[in-house]
DNA sequence: CTGAGATCCTGGGGGC
DNA sequence: TGCCCCCAGGATCTCA
């Protein structure tokens, strides 16, 4: 579930929580998130580290500790990054605990363990260069997108979740731009038409920008909690009315996800 | 290259 | 109420 703007809220709350300061100690708790590797070097690597800055790179977490290395953390489907004071109990999926001023710390916690937070090496590295281009960034032109979508004939839908063409989209934001651009997500990539391909660039930087606006307003917390809301136009919508047409939205399984779209308003 | 399917993992929801 | 099954999904791998 988190896609690049969640990915992005996560990196302002550890820039926040973490950059300029020491990491006194920290605690492993599951070492799965290691990706297999040996944990005592990550521990090792964090104890005593001062973090430099905490960046991102589509979906993917760097937190520079200076001459101790860099650490790669991925939230996988449901990680998030949570700053625990005192008398907090950890939650229940705590994976990682750093520990800062007496009391307090920032936990990673990841329910699913699909999840990584693990020290970058030169694996990692190689993983990073092959991402594809950030979306939000000034390179990603219309012209770009164009280029891109010339290069294969994937479904566009699935154009657009491949991390080593556009980085950052997952299934949600995939579906939520081509309605926005009113593309069909069958619709093999290469045949896109120049204003297509136009439109779908405006379109995922409106719904990226959008959803980033929202994950970082600050969350109003109810007495009664009211079921969260689902806030996408076609996600999550099957069967109910199209927000521009009325038409009821549809569900197309592809690459073993659900997409869900407006079959009157995205045509093939 | 292309696309499908399995895999990892867990909680929640539906059905009975 | 309780149990089972299915589903969700990012990344990666195997297979045709």
């Amino acid at each position: 579930m988190p896609e690049l703007p969640e990915v992005e809220v996560n990196r302002e709350n550890l820039e926040r929580w973490l950059s300029g300061k020491k990491i006194r100690r920290a605690v492993v708790r599951d070492r799965k998130v290691a990706g297999g590797k040996p944990v005592r070097k990550l521990v090792a690597a964090l104890a005593g580290a001062r973090v430099v800055s905490v960046s991102r790179r589509a979906k993917h977490l760097v937190l520079d500790l200076g001459s101790r290395g860099k650490v790669l953390a991925h939230l996988g489907m449901t990680g998030k990054f949570l700053l625990r004071r005192k008398t907090d109990v950890d939650p229940p999926g705590t994976r990682v605990v750093l520990e800062l001023a007496v009391g307090e710390r920032v936990v990673f916690q990841d329910v699913r363990r699909f999840g990584h937070f693990k020290l970058l090496d030169r694996q990692g590295e190689a993983l990073l260069e092959t991402l594809g281009v950030e979306p939000l960034s000034k390179e990603f032109s219309p012209r770009l997108l164009e280029a891109l979508l010339r290069e294969t004939r994937l479904p566009v839908k699935l154009f657009l979740m491949d991390q080593r063409r556009v980085a950052g989209l997952g299934n949600i934001y995939a579906a939520e731009a081509l309605f926005l651009a009113g593309i069909h997500p069958s619709r093999p990539a290469q045949r896109l038409s120049r204003e297509q391909a136009r439109r779908l660039h405006a379109a995922i930087r409106r719904t990226l920008k959008e959803s980033l606006a929202e994950a970082r307003a600050p969350e109003i917390t109810y007495v009664e909690e009211p079921e969260a809301e689902n806030p996408f136009r076609v996600y999550g919508r099957e069967g109910e009315p199209c927000p521009r047409c009325r038409q009821p939205i549809r569900r197309l399984p592809q690459g073993g996800r659900s997409t869900f779209f407006c079959a009157s308003c995205q045509r093939r």
